[in-house]
DNA sequence: GAGTTTGAAACT
DNA sequence: CAGTTTCAAACTC
């Protein structure tokens, strides 16, 4: 993702290093090890950026040659546009004096391209002084043999592959990305870590900050302000919004992350990973002197420090390393915006859409009541109108699944109620709710923590699922609401990463998308399996998208005032988690305090009554709801 | 645009 | 490895 604002850096037009043997380059096929560079062919043209992303999963290599770095310090995006007369330039223009461009302090030297139209004077960094040049590569890589690595290590998974297509998987859609978003904080860090003294490493000085990452225990700066909490920093962050390019620069890795939040408690990202690992469980060996006090400095403690620590430096904070070693470093521009809060509110946003889309397909098909009424002798589907006018479809179908006694009823009540789950007995699930209560199970957090963990529900099979065909269309239907209605959440999404985090967001809808797609180009029903998070394939039911006829409803599982949603790893496999989202007796309040005045302000109150299920009422107007992201 | 500050890189 | 010097970018005026 890091790689993405190397959307302008490439050196589009301009002959890039290319100068290193072939031995080296071999060097680099079997060195091992990673890089985010890109090591170039030898006299061939800048490869595009994202064959350059392909690429650098190919070369791996212990000694870099000089790459392409689009998220080192170094190369930093400028405007590949000059500014005057619109014709391309170079991302970097020197100004090297007496280096000959031949050393790092050179910024195309260390970014691995000639000097092209810089300000260098006698630069030896261009064709025809390829033999110096060549030398001080050499020289430069006897000296650090990373030299020419990106300063910065990130080396983000490619998007996580959607398998699930249902109406519950767009949860699951939406804690995957929040799950590679903290991935992406996993990985973002600078490599060998700044050394700021005075620039409280909140100025471009510190490669941290110019390549907007949280500085982390590799660094050794003193009087660090760039960590999660730091007032200052943020207070930077929130003020500073001229800097057009340079927000360009971050906004490729702002909207996930920001979605995720993790700044949004102030406290170090590393606090609050995976299953809200507990803040000190999650201390590493790692417990030096600094560190606390970096943990007392993140968390404002300072003052209360127990005068049993005398040790603790009491001024300087020599690098804000936080605790453990896998600290997030990364920093994104909209954590200041998307909070947790946020993504809790998308959960709570198609937990009510999904009672509103079984709802609308209930109203499309009240002509087929016949055909909802045989269903209901081994289902169980919302009944009138009127019932509905009381209730919502989600409560009333609930209601009345309740007390139907089909198979799918008693598989599921089996299944949940047989571990003390709390999930209503006696209620059919629709596939995406059924792949949702695979994870139901508390047990299943501990499965997370193992890969090759018990199955969450232990040996059972998993629930079957004997729809016929109707209502997989209703399924389908639904899904096709919700995810339209997801869509369009995404799509204010990418507007306001337009203003920050464009491309991540633009990602998010594309992956959004790509389910979306999946689920209108499948032509034939029948049942997919999707990997829940217990390993046992759970099926769902794989609908006709094209005929939607009957009504139906989406549970989403809830009890106790929260809506479960599970949380899959990348593989849908090994980890699990839940996703809570409190739905008692408020008001989820879909809309934010920065609205678009042209949009609609819902106001969703998700009550909650005896806990199951919960009443959902919509506001006036009866389109569909719109979530809308504050921008 | 000149001068200063800053921190990485280079050097000892 | 630590201290110093060199260097060029970032920053200030």
């Amino acid at each position: 993702m890091e790689q993405s604002k190397g959307d302008d850096f490439p050196p589009k037009n301009e002959t890039v290093a290319l100068d290193f043997p072939q031995r080296k380059l071999v060097r680099q096929l079997f060195g091992g090890g990673t890089t985010n560079g890109v090591v170039e062919n030898l006299k061939q043209k800048p490869t595009p950026l994202l064959q350059q992303q392909h690429n650098q999963e190919l070369l791996l290599g212990s000694r870099s040659l000089p790459v392409l770095r689009p998220d080192s310090p170094r190369s930093r995006p400028r405007p590949n546009v000059d500014a005057k007369d619109g014709t391309p330039k170079k991302p970097k223009q020197c100004n090297c004096k007496n280096s000959k461009c031949l050393k790092l302090y050179c910024e195309c030297f260390a970014a691995g391209v000639y000097c092209d139209r810089c300000n260098c004077i006698n630069c030896h960094n261009n064709v025809g002084n390829e033999a110096a040049r060549h030398e001080a590569i050499e020289a430069t890589l006897d000296r650090n043999p990373n030299a020419f690595r990106p300063k910065i290590a990130s080396s983000p998974r490619g998007a996580q592959e959607v398998k699930a297509v249902g109406v519950c998987d767009l949860a699951r859609v939406v804690l995957l990305l929040v799950d590679e978003a903290r991935e992406l904080l996993l990985v973002a860090r600078h490599n060998k870590g700044c050394h700021c003294k005075k620039s409280g490493c909140l100025k471009k000085y510190c490669e941290c900050f110019q390549a907007n990452i949280l500085c982390s225990d590799n660094c050794r700066c003193i009087d660090c302000k760039n960590f999660e909490a730091s007032e200052e920093r943020r207070a930077l962050q929130n003020g500073d919004h001229s800097n057009s390019l340079y927000m360009q620069q971050v906004a490729a890795n702002a909207a996930i992350t920001g979605a995720i939040g993790s700044s949004g408690y102030g406290s170090p990202p590393a606090f609050k990973r995976r299953k809200n690992e507990l803040l000190f469980g999650a201390v590493s060996k790692d417990t030096s002197i600094n560190k606390i006090a970096q943990f007392q400095q993140e968390n404002h403690l300072r003052p209360s420090l127990p005068s049993s620590l005398p040790s603790i430096p009491v001024v300087r904070v020599v690098s804000p390393a936080l605790l453990g070693s896998s600290m997030f470093t990364y920093r994104s521009l909209l954590a200041d915006i998307l909070q947790p809060r946020d993504v809790k509110e998308l959960c709570s946003f198609l937990v009510v859409l999904a009672g509103q889309a079984s709802r609308t397909v209930s109203d499309k098909n009240e002509t087929v009541e016949t055909q909802k009424e045989q269903d209901q002798t081994e289902g169980s589907f919302p009944s009138s109108s009127q019932d509905r006018e009381k209730e919502p479809d989600l409560s009333k179908s609930l209601v009345e699944d309740r007390s139907s006694g089909s198979q799918v009823d008693k598989m599921v009540t089996d299944d949940s109620g047989s571990d003390g789950s709390d999930v209503p007995k006696g209620i059919p699930m629709s596939p995406g709710t059924l792949a949702l209560m695979c994870d139901e199970h508390d047990s299943m957090f501990m499965a997370a923590a193992s890969p090759k963990g018990t199955l969450g529900h232990g040996s059972k099979t998993p629930p079957h699922l004997p729809y016929g065909q109707g209502k997989a269309d209703i399924y389908a239907e639904q899904e096709r609401l919700i995810l339209t209605g997801f869509r369009d959440y995404l799509r204010r999404l990418v507007t306001c990463g337009t203003i920050k985090g464009k491309r991540k967001a633009i990602i998010l809808f594309e992956i959004a998308g790509k389910q979306y797609s999946a689920l209108g180009s499948r032509t034939e029903s029948g049942t997919q399996t999707v990997s829940p998070t217990n390993g046992n394939p759970v099926p769902i039911v794989q609908d006709k998208t094209e005929a939607r006829t009957e009504s139906g409803t989406q549970q989403l599982p809830v009890s106790n005032g929260t809506v479960r949603l599970v949380q899959d790893n990348a593989e849908g496999r090994t980890a699990s988690g839940t996703q809570h989202v409190p739905v008692s007796n408020g008001t989820v309040k879909l809309v934010q305090d920065k609205v678009d005045a042209s949009q609609i302000v819902s106001s969703v109150t998700v009550t909650s009554e005896n806990s199951f299920p919960p009443k959902v009422e919509f506001p006036a107007g009866n389109g569909l709801l719109k979530p809308i992201i504050k921008s």
